[in-house]
DNA sequence: CTCCAGGTGGCGC
DNA sequence: GCGCCACATGGA
């Protein structure tokens, strides 16, 4: 039975499809299917917002058991915990801006697993999100176990040919490396959260493949750093249409994700 | 066939 | 510091 919560100022779609996340898949009875460490579904029906999971201990019956314990994991996911008004007031004022907040109201940036964002991200240069979306289903079929994606130590442990066989192209290199480093606790994923957002990204850029485009999307969508701001050709594209020298603040990461998938559905290429 | 994709590192200048 | 370029792979 589902756990069902009230979810305002939310927009599940947006927030799952905006290209932060490649896991994600929607059915045609509208749950999306995800895995978060164990499978998640998810659908949203006006500002009820309904989850299950697969390992979740039985709540209650009827889906009564909406406390605040049943769900923690869900809100921090989603980062259902902040408040959107008061993160999009302090963007900058300006229409174009305003448009793409308006448009895709209820987005939220993810608090995503640090690891797999990060690979997934070493995957993602100069492919496009369908792509990505296929290395990390094949990396997450092959090493995962029950479909979850790999854990560091299985990456370290993995050879070469057995990486490039997930399409990972000149990109396996980086990924292997990357696990290596981070197995070894060269790089140690887990204190990048509480870090001060310039020595955590200080730190992701030490690694071979990961430059200041890669190591903000880790940041940003998955160590909470909301002022992690990541530029790829298509917020090139969005910020032209911007006034020149725009500051976007302490949420900057946000007003990115808004101004991203903005630029994506209105020239709707995927 | 050519061009491009949620880039990065190495090179020459 | 800048501007090119290679790097694998597949879709348009």
């Amino acid at each position: 039975m589902p756990t069902r919560i009230n979810a305002a100022d939310f927009n599940l779609a947006a927030t799952l499809e905006c290209g932060q996340a490649f896991r994600w898949s929607r059915g045609a009875d509208g749950w999306y299917t995800g895995i978060v460490g164990e499978v998640w579904w998810l659908r949203q029906t006006g500002d009820i917002l309904e989850w299950d999971c697969s390992r979740e201990p039985a709540r209650g019956r009827e889906g009564t058991a909406t406390g605040p314990r049943a769900g923690s994991r869900l809100q921090h996911y989603l980062s259902l915990d902040h408040d959107l008004s008061a993160i999009v007031a302090t963007f900058p004022d300006e229409p174009h801006l305003r448009a793409a907040v308006q448009k895709h109201w209820g987005l939220r940036v993810l608090r995503q697993e640090p690891w797999e964002t990060l690979a997934s991200f070493i995957a993602s240069s100069t492919k496009q999100i369908v792509q990505i979306r296929q290395i990390v289903a094949n990396l997450a079929r092959r090493f995962g176990e029950n479909d979850a994606f790999p854990a560091v130590e299985t990456i370290a442990r993995a050879s070469l040919p057995e990486l490039q066989a997930c399409k990972l192209g000149f990109r396996a290199k980086y990924l292997h490396a990357a696990a290596r480093r981070i197995d070894r606790g060269e790089i140690r994923l887990a204190e990048l959260p509480a870090m001060e957002y310039g020595r955590a990204l200080e730190e992701l850029l030490k690694l071979d493949g990961v430059g200041d485009k890669i190591a903000n999307c880790t940041l940003l969508f998955s160590c909470g750093h909301d002022e992690a701001f990541p530029v790829d050709v298509w917020m090139k594209r969005a910020l032209k249409r911007l006034p020149a020298g725009t500051t976007f603040g302490p949420y900057a990461g946000w007003a990115q994700q808004y101004l991203f998938y903005h630029e994506r559905t209105a020239t709707e290429l995927n």
